[in-house]
DNA sequence: CTTCCAAACGAGAATTTGTTTCATTAAGTC
DNA sequence: GACTTAATGAAACAAATTCTCGTTTGGAAG
């Protein structure tokens, strides 16, 4: 959690795999690659990455894409985001330094991303005070953006 | 909005859907009942509450239920949560005065409420940066309860 | 380098959650 | 009380995700 996981390499990702009795495969490796060539602010669904996967002709099940995704969300690799659609989205994970949270219009789902240290502050004495042992701290913030705003009849 | 949603009458309910061109049914006082009905720290999906007017031999159908979950979160009756399951949640909203925000474990699923005024402060300040109106501020910490930290393997 | 075994894979069925369709009912208006 | 249209219930449908299971393969051990 304290590395930037931008910059994993493949014997990184081995490592981490093999440490906690898991394989290092070239579907987990591709799909952590594609990851990483990703522009920032981008989140996207499992069906979104398989859609990728096939426009570069590799043939990754989109079951392997779930249990890809799951696993590295656990390993803190990624960060599963909840936000207001009726899937799940993926980024890679920047925590700490790049933590970030979300500002998502309800009318058109545009996601904007904001950098903000005293949450992610509050959330850590928050948690210490209940006894949880925190692992992500996500703020959404769900309203209208000022296009939608303006075309409102 | 600024009106404590826990004191809604039956007149206040119809004033509110009538005023937006929606009708009063016996479905919708119902649901807004159960909801006014139940502990703090209760979070229901929809098939929770389409049990709980099952059980109370209310004749409600599925599509109902999942109808007016929406337009009561659209009217700002109730709040819809993204907590880290496959189904959406509900809760009467309680905002401004009652607003909080959740601490999950993400083993057994626990929640936990916690007030925090300056998260929301803090939201509001970034949407206006971004020219957002906001509508609903959530901040999820994701993690671990004690109990579950102890029977760790 | 070969053997072995559990982890991971792909394909497709199954499940869960939520939406849509449409004929019927009933709320609100005059 | 009659009229108009929103709302309802039932059931079909759809999307997202999980599960099952036979096959493949990573990696440890010899
Ligand atoms: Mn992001
Ligand atoms: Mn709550
Ligand atoms: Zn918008
Ligand atoms: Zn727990």
């Amino acid at each position: 959690m304290s590395t930037l996981n931008v910059m994993y390499s493949d014997e990184m990702l081995k490592q981490q795999l093999n440490d906690q009795g898991l394989r290092f495969t070239p579907q987990r490796l591709k799909i952590l690659k594609i990851f990483q060539s990703l522009p920032r602010g981008t989140h996207w669904s499992a069906e979104e990455l398989h859609e990728e996967l096939l426009a570069q002709a590799e043939r990754i099940s989109l079951s392997t894409v779930y249990r890809t995704l799951h696993i590295m969300t656990r390993m803190g690799i990624l960060r599963e985001l909840e936000l207001a659609e009726e899937h799940k989205h993926y980024e890679l994970n920047r925590s700490p330094s790049g933590q970030h949270h979300h500002l998502i219009c309800v009318h058109c789902n545009r996601i904007l991303e904001f950098a903000e240290a005293g949450v992610d502050k509050i959330g850590g004495k928050q948690a210490d005070a209940m006894g949880y042992h925190v692992l992500d701290c996500q703020l959404n913030l769900y309203g209208v953006c000022p296009d939608c705003q303006n075309q409102r009849h």
